[in-house]
DNA sequence: GCGTCGATGGCA
DNA sequence: GCCATCGACGCG
């Protein structure tokens, strides 16, 4: 058995429209290293993609504000928002300046024994702390990056997004992915 | 195991 | 007023 080369996913990865970005996110892995030193892993296994300002479902709907700034933006970065009082939502930045899409991580599977429930968007921001603090930031960064481990892809299931009922005809695209068999994957 | 509901604050 | 959610609760 070949050892499985660790590669780190590039500015170029990110630069392409989200559909694609977010189909081929699953599988990957994130790395965030916190302030003491300690680095935590998980493997994504759901995602969404939000493609753009013609999206109904998007925030760049709503044109650019101070909320969707960073996503009309350079791709790689994290998208971070607030929603129901309580929660908030890791996404990352697709496509390239000007063109507003992003994926939202909706789910991971903890590695390195990481005891954690990273099932739902909510609960994976909470559990790789993802906050205000982190909007904008470079995820081709020092401090939180993305790798390919070069294992072989998941096979892939599509479906309709969660939540986006509000979003007229786009509410039918099928646009989140999530790997066959994962029981990490969101309930709904 | 399921459906329903309340929390809680930023946003347009 | 709504929301890219979650956990608690009641059911029987």
């Amino acid at each position: 058995m070949p050892i499985a080369r660790q590669r780190r996913l590039h500015r170029s990865f990110f630069a392409r429209d989200a559909i694609e970005l977010a189909r081929d996110l699953i599988g990957k892995t994130i790395v965030r290293r916190l302030e003491d030193g300690t680095v935590r892993r998980a493997r994504i296994v759901e995602t969404e993609a939000y493609i753009g300002e013609h999206d109904l479902a998007c925030h760049a709907a709503k044109g650019r504000t101070n909320r969707t700034e960073v996503m009309f933006g350079e791709g790689g970065h994290a998208y971070v928002y607030f929603i129901y009082g309580m929660h908030w939502m890791l996404n990352i930045v697709a496509s390239k300046p000007g063109n507003a899409q992003a994926v939202l991580i909706r789910a991971a599977e903890p590695l390195d024994g990481w005891d954690v429930n990273l099932t739902g968007p909510g609960r994976l921001a909470k559990g790789f702390s993802f906050t205000k603090a982190d909007n904008g930031l470079d995820l081709t960064g020092p401090s939180t990056y993305l790798i390919d481990n070069g294992s072989p892809p998941p096979r892939i299931v599509k479906s309709k997004r969660i939540g986006v009922e509000y979003a007229k005809h786009w509410k039918h695209r099928l646009l989140r992915f999530h790997a066959a068999g994962s029981k990490a994957v969101s309930k709904r």
